[in-house]
DNA sequence: TCAGATTTTGAACAGTGTTCAATATATTTG
DNA sequence: CAAATATATTGAACACTGTTCAAAATCTGA
């Protein structure tokens, strides 16, 4: 029966990318290591070997399930808000928690050079696309309500993804604003701004 | 004579400091290592903790220069445009394509987490003030020449820093937009939506 | 049970940063 | 000038990275 090998190799792989997404929640990419994911797997540094090529293999294979932990939280902090702009602040807003909560995850998807080791060059478009996907519906519903053109549309989506970036790049990696409260207010403003009529 | 040490200590230091700077600028942060910035220095790789406590310090001491070049590249491509909007853009351009020629600068301005090492935490102001100081002359004119009330430049300058930062950090760590033609139509697009007037 | 296949593992090598005592150089003093 | 002293430079050494590979442990099937 090979599915029993099968089984056992994805249950094996699973302890392995269990033990990273931990390291990378709890002490960002920089303690990834080779040795402090095997050990955290109960396995030898050797061991990883056989099941991935790499240790960045390991770290992108983590993105698809962020993304999915992300995508869960943004659901449950935005479905209670009324369709449109408002549920669209909401749903950019509970993003940008989610990254505050984990800046590893954010050094991640953003800050990590994946386009070098990343041969498929698939991750690079996982990342980018979750803000457009969390918000595609909403737009659309706003194209829809004719609340704003399909142009505007366009504009504010392009805006909010940029300024989102540069608003978490900004407070994670260089402390500005100088504080939490600080920082919320200044991304509010901006959501607010962005999503304002006559663009 | 203590100012003849002074000044064959300046002297070491700045041979250093001028290796980590061309180590930056070509092959990039990853490759600035103790032993890389002492064989290009020409002496050992142990002599550098004798002028630096670190090869980071050293680093950091790098962005005060870089910000330097990147005022005048800016003020080089910027001077001869018409003061207001016009100039703005031109200003926020040249500091995007600055980057873009140096992504290295970017990576140790805005990626590279120096709030752990930087203890005056100096620098990370340094890198957020920049494009701020590039702009501030030509956003006094706009409230001057009532182009924009000072409520509305607050808003639009924040943007625009959350905007570029966003951008630059897209196109150079996640190859978004695909191409160089891309990211420059985007970033226009962006920074003349961010200018309009009735933000 | 016991060969055969497979998984797990540590040794080994090359690369990082960092410290420190020894060496080489420069300076001062007799 | 020569010897003594101070200073600058350096490589060895240690602890940590990633990675490979052959040996050891384990599991499998007849």
């Amino acid at each position: 029966m090979l599915s029993k090998k099968e089984i056992q190799e994805q249950r094996v792989r699973g302890y392995f990318i269990e033990a990273t997404k931990e390291l990378l929640k709890s002490e960002g990419l920089k303690s990834v290591s080779v040795r402090n994911i095997a050990d955290k797997a109960g396995y030898s540094f050797a061991t990883l070997y056989n099941y991935f090529k790499d240790a960045k293999d390991l770290v992108f294979l983590c993105v698809k399930d962020f993304r999915e932990e992300c995508s869960a939280y943004t659901a449950s902090k935005s479905h209670s808000a009324v369709a449109g702009s408002r549920r669209l602040k909401a749903i950019i807003s509970a993003y940008m928690e989610y990254f505050i909560q984990y800046p590893g995850v954010f050094d991640l998807f953003f800050n990590e050079k994946l386009s070098e080791i990343d041969r498929q060059g698939n991750t690079g478009g996982l990342v980018t696309s979750l803000l457009e996907e969390l918000c595609e519906a909403e737009w659309q519903h706003c194209i829809n309500k004719k609340l704003f053109s399909a142009r505007e549309v366009a504009q504010k989506r392009a805006a909010l993804l940029y300024g989102t970036t540069g608003l978490l790049t900004l407070y994670l990696n260089r402390c500005y604003p100088g504080s939490y409260e600080a920082f919320t207010k200044q991304a509010g403003h901006f959501i607010d701004q962005q999503l304002k009529q006559s663009s």
